[in-house]
RNA sequence: GCGCUCGUAGCUCAACGGAUAGAGCAUUUGACUACGGAUCAAAAGGUUGGGGGUUCGAAUCCCUCCGAGCGCGCCA
């Protein structure tokens, strides 16, 4: 397309600067072709011709490339393209062949992505809220990955201070049998966990209450995070840093930071605390990174984190949190400008809306201290990884989204999730048939694409050629949905075509054998990019259901 | 009060500024010895919260109002 528009303006015909990249895309619309693409459109002013005028200029070289078959100007200016089914059909050839390669691509190749999510203290299991990163953040890395980054993926805590105290001091309390203190946590793990600690250690209620308390605290964090990453595991879920905010403190990095920071004098004193300036940078108030009685702030081992996060190599810092954490941005943008980096591309921070549960009709109040909170146990127990999973990773983490308990637990099959698996299966049946009739694709070069004639097939085979380029938006963008909701749409092409287009022959319907393979190509294709984009969200794809 | 995010079919959610706003579920009607019907075909369902503006073209961008959620500590 570019070389088209390219040779147009050297032959003189147009005199615009030439885009190093033309938008085409696949048109909703059948009538419109295989491909279209709105370039004269845009180039219509530039140009200035009406665009009907530069469609017509393009068209012409457009239609003497090879396996284009027509190419129509439709509306305002619109350049719709319809390839020769030969052509189109060659893609069946392609996809097979690249098996799991298939997809993958260099968009963002030399781009070294650090990718933060969940992040939860160790102080209860996995809630629904980070159970949404955890399927979401864990299906963009290996999307990033797919596009050609370098991507590690961490989980950041710590394991030190109210929090933790409230939480050792509620195990204390459960293991006594007394009541759980006003601001502590309840709920059935803490009487698990202080359990745990009393059986491993059976004096420790007779030791002094802080001695009591320390063992609590140090016991109690270990198991709760043996729990989690438990639970994560089960979930398909590997981070490969767990990063302790203490390793920061030992070694010192807070003081480092703030004295980079000084150096490039955003640093102030006032009122006996430290400050960092960053409305210097468009945050709504200047931040303390050093109370007043010499303590540090969460902020400024924030600082330090980001900074010993570039120092490992990473030039994009992403960092995923919930809609109650969307305040940060200002301040962390801001902090990532004082350091002189530049806080449209060294950091990015992804905001992911509420995931709210609905049971008759009621919103689950979910928190961490209620006994009633949804656990990333809880899900898997109730709806499975692939489900749980896919539901989370198919709607954008822009809008918050309902998921509806009763529906999930006992209406299983109505979740999209199964739609797509079992266009997977069905395929994989077929195979199994194939081969009990002692049918076989063959080798490439008995295939023959152009036999993949029937509207079902050329509408499969172009939504197949899609998936590249979702991946790569996907990745771009840092939305996973798309590619969920593109294998909703590859399931519906595939079980349209093979409604229309019987693949294999039987005594009612003989089908000649050199289209029977041409199909079964076909069919192959459709399983690799099924299951290449499953494979991208963490979710199965089973050969039986 | 200030700020962030959002408002799309009865419900749950889609739609790089593009053509007639799409799927699934639910509802209605067909295909039923079927390469697994967990499917397919069709119908019905919308003034994209309201109102302005920007342009060839707006659910999308800007302004304003209404409504929802969440933030505005020398807490973590």
């Amino acid at each position: 397309m570019v070389a088209a528009l390219q040779n147009a303006v050297d032959a003189g015909d147009l005199s615009v600067p030439v885009p190093s990249t033309v938008t085409v895309e696949r048109p909703k619309n059948r009538d419109h072709g295989d491909y279209a693409t709105n370039v004269a459109l845009q180039l219509a002013k530039a140009a200035g011709k009406p665009p009907r005028a530069v469609a017509e200029l393009l068209a012409g070289r457009l239609v003497a490339i090879t396996g284009i078959k027509q190419v129509d100007i439709a509306g305002p200016g619109f350049l719709n393209i319809t390839l020769d089914a030969a052509a189109q059909g060659e893609l069946a050839r392609a996809i097979v062949l690249a098996g799991d390669e298939y997809g993958r691509g260099s968009a963002l190749t030399g781009q070294n992505i650090n990718l933060e999510f969940v992040s939860a203290n160790p102080t209860g299991p996995i809630h629904i809220g980070g159970v949404r990163w955890a399927a979401v953040g864990d299906a963009l890395a290996r999307t990033l990955r797919a596009a050609g980054a370098q991507v590690g993926t961490e989980y950041y805590f710590n394991d030190a201070g109210a929090q933790i105290d409230r939480f050792a001091r509620s195990l204390l309390a459960a293991a006594k049998g007394e009541e759980i203190p006003e601001d502590g946590y309840v709920g059935g793990y803490i009487e698990n966990i202080a359990a745990q600690v009393v059986a491993k250690s059976p004096d420790v209620l007779s030791l002094p209450e802080s001695e009591a308390r320390e063992v609590f605290r140090v016991e109690g964090i270990a198991l709760m995070f043996a729990e989690i990453k438990q639970s994560l595991a089960e979930f398909g879920v590997h981070f490969d840093v767990y990063f302790n905010e203490k390793e920061l403190h030992d070694k010192g990095e807070l003081d480092a930071a703030v004295a980079r920071l000084r150096e490039q004098g955003h640093i102030f004193e006032q009122d006996g605390a430290v400050w960092l300036r960053t409305t210097d940078f468009g945050d709504d108030k200047d931040r303390v990174v050093k109370k007043g009685d010499g303590a540090w702030t969460y902020f400024a081992a924030d600082c330090a984190y980001y900074l010993d996060k570039r120092s490992r190599g990473f030039d994009r810092v992403v960092i995923m949190l919930g809609a109650d954490h969307h305040g940060y941005i200002g301040r962390i943008k801001a902090m990532v400008a004082c350091f002189g980096d530049d806080p449209e591309y060294n950091v990015e921070i992804l905001i992911g809306q509420l995931v709210n549960l609905v049971k008759d009709g009621e919103p689950v109040r979910m928190s961490k201290r209620a006994g009633t909170v949804v656990t990333l146990e809880d899900m898997i127990e109730l709806i499975g990884v692939d489900a749980a999973r896919y539901s989370l990773a198919r709607a954008s983490v822009d809008s918050s989204i309902n998921l509806d308990v009763n529906l999930l637990t006992k209406r299983a099959n109505d979740n999209p999730v199964f739609y797509v698996q079992y266009a997977h299966a069905r395929m994989c049946s077929v195979k199994r048939n194939a081969a009990e009739l002692g049918i076989d694709k063959g080798t490439a070069d008995v295939f023959n694409p152009g036999l993949l004639v029937h509207e079902k097939e050329a509408e499969l085979l172009g939504v197949l050629g899609e998936f590249p380029r979702v991946v790569a938006s996907a990745a771009d963008l840092r939305e996973v949905h798309r590619v969920a909701r593109y294998l909703e749409d590859v399931a519906t092409a595939y079980h349209k075509f093979y409604d229309d287009c019987r693949i294999l022959p039987s005594e009612r319907y003989p089908i000649p054998a050199e289209l029977t393979r041409a199909r079964l190509w076909l069919a192959e294709a459709t399983q690799t990019v099924v299951a290449n984009g499953l494979a991208l969200l963490g979710v199965s794809a089973p050969e039986r259901m």
